[in-house]
DNA sequence: TGCTTCTGAGTCAAGTTGTCTCATAAGATG
DNA sequence: CATCTTATGAGACAACTTGACTCAGAAGCA
């Protein structure tokens, strides 16, 4: 074989796995079919099918075409990190591709142990970094959890979850410090006393109603 | 027409319905079309199409015959009541049939209003009790609540449904207690000071790793 | 008993899915 | 530039699904 340097290969595969991202954005996953993303790729039926022979393995492909939020490396002092990290995953929580690949994650058989692969993937990156950095803040002294560090992922990316996937608003600054003021005492290392505690810039508040 | 006391309307209705939440819970809202509940409910497949002319229906009243999770009517004092909620819900969401219907509301196009409409409703009952709930709190001044009211749903029931549908482990009752004092100052009126403001029995935690 | 109407079985056209074949063109190789 | 290799699109194909329709018969009702 070609190896997979093949130009007609990867203009085929692009083609066909950007066609599909769009369909599984705008109608869905069971909108990602052979058929409908053949014909939106403008490539052949039969093409799709030669490089994904089970309609599973286009959508698992499509799906990971997606850039997925994720934690970067907790830097300290802790709060101010997670208190970034937190703006960011809200704000690419709202971003549709993303929302439609979290959708994605509980498409077919609720139970099938691929499908809770996928979901248990995507949060233990994030809950990886997390435990990290709360472990160290722990450590320095930074924080005082109040809760169960198993639970802290539940209890600071939970809400956003809910609030871009059921309540469809934007999460504001506000909420951020209020959920990080939830998980213990924090204490600003060195620098002035706990005066108000607020990491996140100003600006993005008021987006209630 | 024989109204709808016809005993072989109900009964067809009844088995087709059964049948199509089997499915729902087992296979997920794809596997809900005509064909395959009338198969499994061992009815005529024109029957299911007579009932229900689209599939849309179908799924929507199968939908609706689940108990879906809701807020009773708030009683004082709010807290105790208020934690007796979440312990429901969150064992409420642990069940198959729940936990399906929650992955089937974002069965299909992403941004379709019907949708968004069916997961507004589900969360509008609670969300709304639970409004009134800590309206109430804050005026007894049983609850001095440190985060906006609009923001509550999303940190009480966010992380439940966050547990349930990731991480797919169970809620224990020292999350809920951690989650009741994360959203203000609680004093027990009347009573002892706030020695350890625990309000679910105890025997659910340490349900951990 | 007789009348109404719901039901299951079956038929049918249209569309989808998955597989295969083949001429052609695009790319690699000398 | 000539030749070989291989990915591609078009099309054919059987099996299946979907939605609509017909009809005899059974179940319920008066």
């Amino acid at each position: 074989m070609a190896d997979s340097t093949d130009p007609r290969i990867t203009r085929s595969r692009e083609a066909i796995l950007s066609a599909a991202r769009e369909l599984l954005r705008e109608d869905g996953p069971a909108a990602v079919t052979h058929q409908n993303v053949a014909k939106r790729a403008g490539v052949g039926r039969a093409t799709v099918y030669r490089h994904w022979p089970q309609p599973r393995l286009l959508l698992d492909d499509t799906m990971a075409g997606v850039r997925m939020p994720f934690f970067r490396d907790p830097v300290p002092p802790v709060r101010p990190w997670l208190a970034r990290q937190m703006r960011t995953l809200a704000d690419e929580l709202a971003l549709p591709e993303v929302q439609a690949v979290t959708a994605a994650l509980f498409h077919g058989a609720p139970d099938e142990p691929d499908a809770i692969a996928r979901r248990e993937q995507l949060i233990a990156t994030i809950s990886g970094q997390l435990g990290t950095a709360l472990d160290s803040a722990t450590r320095t002294g930074e924080l005082q959890a109040s809760a169960d560090l198993l639970d802290t992922p539940a209890i600071i990316i939970g809400p956003l979850v809910f609030r871009s996937m059921f309540e469809r608003r934007p999460v504001t600054d506000a909420m951020i410090d209020h959920l990080l003021n939830a998980i213990g005492t924090w204490t600003t290392p060195g620098s002035s006393p706990p005066a108000d505690q607020a990491d996140v810039g100003r600006g993005r508040d008021g987006g209630g109603a």
